[in-house]
DNA sequence: GCCCACATTGAACGCTCGTGCAATGATTTG
DNA sequence: CAAATCATTGCACGAGCGTTCAATGTGGGC
């Protein structure tokens, strides 16, 4: 064909993986929808019936990206829950792709929030036996209140970094929001106790 | 010119009306990218040239739809951030479509999320002035940390009540998770004191 | 050597998309 | 009544979509 250079030199990952991947770069920007198979096939590189041949149709390299950022997510973050700015940065591109899997209705984006509840109970029930943290409901209750708070920073992001960003530190804005949230989640929000559900208008 | 007396003239209003709503309820489930303009005229009732017409092109028609739920937000939540389950609840079809708005990056999503931090902002400032919040930092900040933990319930809505609803209570489990926020809130979530950034893992 | 399995391509298919446009119908206006 | 205005339609166009497929390159096992 074109280029007989160096054979190893397109192998830095292997096609199938790339293409997978850079579906999942190109998903979490602009949606399943949003995207041709024939602009990822362009970005990874290859022909639009490679993409076919690996991955069957477009519905199947979508279940391949769910597949990897499963995998991604019950390997590296257990908690995505706790420190927010070190895990979203470890994230990456999966970063986005998640946002929606987790937003969007599916059945894998189901499976990664019932995941990360259910390690966010075991992690409830084990500092509430041992009295580091405080009874403060039911405990499957308590972590699903937990996880969707803490996956509020990976869905909005954009506008953290956007109103906390600072221009002298080069993190994002995440530093500055820290203390606020540590002081919330130390003694909580009100100086008055008598407090049913939510706060009163 | 302004008669105000013609039945024509609400019927005109009411299918540019219509063909918008519609837009915002399909662009709320399936995204900007994922619904065809004919799907909406057909939703409608109108052929496809009309909303061509009366929007000028596709994304003339998101723009209405953005100013549409812009303009809701403004006038009927100024507490998106307080009571979740009610709130969620008037929102209605505009719910998934505010979600994209503030997930995915557009100007207007900026909008409205600055608008609902300053809101929130005021809240706290005059909170802490009348000693029924503590001071956890700066209010900007604070304010920022409130309003992205109070738009997770929105954009986490199908989660909470796949998990948290209660197939005896009607209420979708919004009640159910009241508590324990409410708990965290108000007193915080750990026994300890010694607490600097997140959770020590 | 040959052969077979596989990666990969490029062209083509039928379809749907967003959009433009002339025609039609209804209503207001002069 | 005639003219004008505007909502509304049906149709057609070109572009781009997902997908198919026969052909071609490629490399390891016999």
């Amino acid at each position: 064909m074109c280029s007989a250079l160096a054979p190893t030199i397109v192998d830095d990952q292997k096609t199938r993986a790339r293409i997978r991947d850079v579906a999942i770069t190109r998903f979490g920007a602009d949606g399943f929808a949003g995207v041709s198979v024939r602009a990822i096939a362009a970005e990874a590189g290859v022909s639009p019936g490679l993409v076919m041949h690996h991955f069957g149709d477009k519905n199947g390299l979508r279940e391949a990206c769910d597949e990897r950022v499963l995998a991604f997510v019950r390997a590296k973050i257990s908690g995505v829950l706790t420190d927010s700015s070190q895990i979203i940065a470890e994230l990456g591109a999966v970063g986005p792709y998640l946002a929606r899997m987790v937003t969007e209705p599916s059945a894998a984006g189901d499976a990664i929030v019932d995941q990360l509840v259910a390690e966010t109970q075991e992690m409830v029930e084990a500092r509430v036996a041992d009295g580091t943290m405080r009874a403060v409901g039911e405990p499957p209750l308590v972590a699903l209140v937990i996880t969707t708070h803490s996956l509020a920073p990976l869905l909005l992001r954009s506008h953290i970094e956007r109103l906390a960003g600072d221009p002298e530190r080069s993190d994002g804005g995440w530093a500055a929001i820290a203390a606020p949230l540590g002081q919330i989640y130390a003694r909580g929000l009100f100086a008055t106790t008598g407090f049913n559900d939510g706060m009163p208008s």
